[in-house]
DNA sequence: CACTATTTGTTCAACGATTGAATTATTTGC
DNA sequence: GCAAATAATTCAATCGTTGAACAAATAGTG
């Protein structure tokens, strides 16, 4: 691609070690097999003897521990191998959503190392009570995680709504939340984390694109560029471009809910007409398939589709064969705009997949022009629930990792 | 690519001095005035020293001049104001459309130092000769370049079709393409440019990648994120996300034309249904307005469209207000999805713009949710006819600005 | 068991680029 | 004519990388 890299800033004699430790650290993560130094050495094209007075610092810093080489046959002095370290820095993760609240620490090497989830409705609680109690799950987790020997670098909070760059939520119509300013409501609060340079105290950003965040944590390193979709009451997209989340210009990129897949339909709440939430949003195909509209708790609701149409109930299967059909209208859309290929569906799509994505690879078949030369693969998302916690907090690790001088320079 | 076969990535001693030229260059390149050493010094954070040393590579290497100070009120030394070199390198465009061929050289500044434009109907032609005409036009072109005292570094060129990584266009519907290796053609040509390090002696690409390319060009520098769209038959459009061109994972991004906008509309030729080409492309406008469809000439056609419209015809009015409205609901959709503040209109769209504006605007309005905080401009393409030899050219310059340590490790 | 080949990791003088202070250059204002 | 002010250069010091030499540790071989 075009190397146009805008300006960061100056680059002085420090950025270079800066530079060489976010590159070698890199290599130590994206690795299958614990790297020795010498591996990152050719991995890297720095001498060997850069490479180790890089790694002492990183274990210096807590960042990589040696690992038991892994055996080589032949001779030679063996290898020393590196790993993330289980023990020093870890990310935060926080998730409000419509029916619970979850925190999550993940290490370095992605592994969740906490989690607490708390089911309640959260619809009739004040953001600042619903903010409280998720402040004392934190605590908790950070206590645990110090019992663990892991440090809390900072933390990243999910929310189901549309949220500015400096973390006011604009929008979260399921919650009933409208410009909720939650850096200053936490601002009474204890700090959640430790203060490290370089890394947010806390990062507010819309749940589906921390979910996506996590989705790319799971997969194989390196760059990636995929589409991922949280099918709740509304219908979110995290955006994945080579290896990064795409935010857009104010940040609020993803509203694939609101792609116009039959533009003289149904009228949608947002204004406009024959938005794809419309069809393919979890109402609809709730209603659809005939269900009682009592069932409100999302999961419950969910699970019971994937319930009848495993028992081949027709109704379900023609409610969850037309949810795909609109949702492959619009992603065929996205695709031929974008190239992507990868659609990931997530949230409350990933247990009904097995039934939405063949309608969904129909339409991209029958749309996308370049579909015959590079084929579109469309799969449920490998996290579970609370994937926006988890991704959450892995984003926070992921800064660490991709800019370890700041950790690195902190007091301790 | 360049020589060095080190794996990217590694920062050794001398990546320093690379991106600290490309630092101030860039810096020199995006400033309004011509800024001094000083300027660039506490513009970027180095010290005067390191700028004075860089510049004198910069001067050196026929990247920048010493221009006349700009005035200054108050005591003290003058400066000395720095421009990019008139007389340097330079960048070759080039562009095969139905109509015509085009070929242009623009030098670091970004003026369009050299152009020539050929009508006729490529259509009939075979692909060996129209390149063949182009090779020829670009000889003349790089020998009016070097009277100018510019030296071409690299080349691009513009194809209305879709282009892979290798330089294959797959396929170009409207010249009658199928499968054209671009490169291997001309290897039996003598080459186009000089040979210099990191810059690719040839790009092809998409001519609305190239078209958006030369947009942002166009544009106050700065990362800047806008989708270009270039109504010809077909519909393409150029992304451009914080300021560099997003092509996708194959490189086949921007197939606008086909996103769905009546999903069970009329026919495409690309095998879907109510595709947005079917309802505002060119063909389709033009058979909405009643005009005859012997008009062929795309450019008469636009015109005499656009005449009409001026004069108050209603078929045309109301075709153009239908063309705009199914625009807009494309346009709506990649709004909500990306984010995007800008959406410019191009190609033959440009001279239609005051028409389909309105309509445009008209369906954002009414589908885009966040539309209401952060409003989204359309307007029409800056740059004329050729925009994309322009932007062809243009991209081979911005590569150099972005990475000078190329061009100045050349022989020469 | 000794010896060689082989690979890993460290040590150290040299080198290259940036830094900061001092110095030179050039103009305005009094 | 002189001081003040700003621009640009010079130079020793500093910091990180380099390349080669060296030490460490193991497998294979006789």
């Amino acid at each position: 691609m075009s190397p146009t890299n805008a300006p960061a800033g100056a680059v002085r004699q420090g950025s270079l070690r800066e530079l060489n430790l976010a590159l070698v650290l890199g290599r130590i993560a994206a690795a299958d097999r614990p790297p020795s130094r010498a591996d990152l050495a050719t991995a890297t094209g720095l001498t060997r003897a850069t490479v180790s007075a890089v790694v002492e610092d990183l274990l210096a810093g807590q960042l990589v521990d040696e690992a038991d080489p892994a055996p080589r046959a032949g001779a030679g002095r063996p290898a020393r191998g590196l790993v993330l370290a289980d023990q020093g820095p870890a990310g935060l993760g926080l998730e409000i959503n419509v029916d619970y609240l979850a925190v999550c620490v993940v290490d370095l090497a992605g592994q969740v190392r906490h989690r607490t989830v708390h089911r309640a409705d959260l619809r009739p609680v004040a953001p600042t009570e619903a903010l409280a109690r998720l402040v004392a799950m934190a605590g908790q987790a950070r206590a645990d995680a110090a019992r663990q020997g892991l440090t809390l670098a900072g933390a990243a909070l999910a929310v189901p709504g549309l949220v500015d760059g400096a973390g006011l939520v604009r929008l979260a119509p399921n919650l009933g939340w409208h410009d909720v300013p939650v850096p200053a409501l936490l601002a009474g609060h204890p700090p959640l984390t430790e203060q490290v340079p370089g890394v947010p105290a806390l990062v507010v950003d819309n749940e589906a694109n921390l979910a996506a965040l996590g989705e790319l944590h799971s997969r194989p390193p390196g760059p990636a560029s995929f589409l991922h979709i949280s099918g709740e009451v509304g219908i979110g997209a995290g955006i994945v471009l080579n290896g990064a989340l795409f935010r857009g210009v104010r940040g609020w990129s993803g509203e694939i809910g609101h792609l116009p897949v039959h533009p003289q339909g149904r009228p949608c709440r947002c204004g406009g007409q024959g938005c794809l939430e419309q069809y393919a949003g979890q109402e609809a195909i709730v209603a659809a398939a005939g269900l009682a509209r009592a069932e409100l708790p999302a999961d419950t609701a969910t699970a019971r589709l994937a319930e009848l149409a495993e028992a081949g109930d027709a109704g379900a299967l023609r409610a969850l064969h037309d949810a795909g059909t609109a949702l492959g209208v619009a992603v065929a859309g996205v695709v031929n705009l974008l190239d992507l290929d990868t659609v990931v569906l997530g949230g409350g799509y990933a247990p009904l997949a097995p039934w939405l994505c063949p309608p969904v690879l129909a339409e991209i078949a029958g749309r996308v022009l370049t579909a015959a030369w590079s084929p579109v693969t469309v799969r449920p998302a490998t996290l579970g629930a609370e994937a926006a916690a988890v991704g959450a907090a892995g984003s926070v690790v992921r800064q660490i990792v991709a800019r370890p001088a700041g950790w690195l320079a902190r007091s301790g």
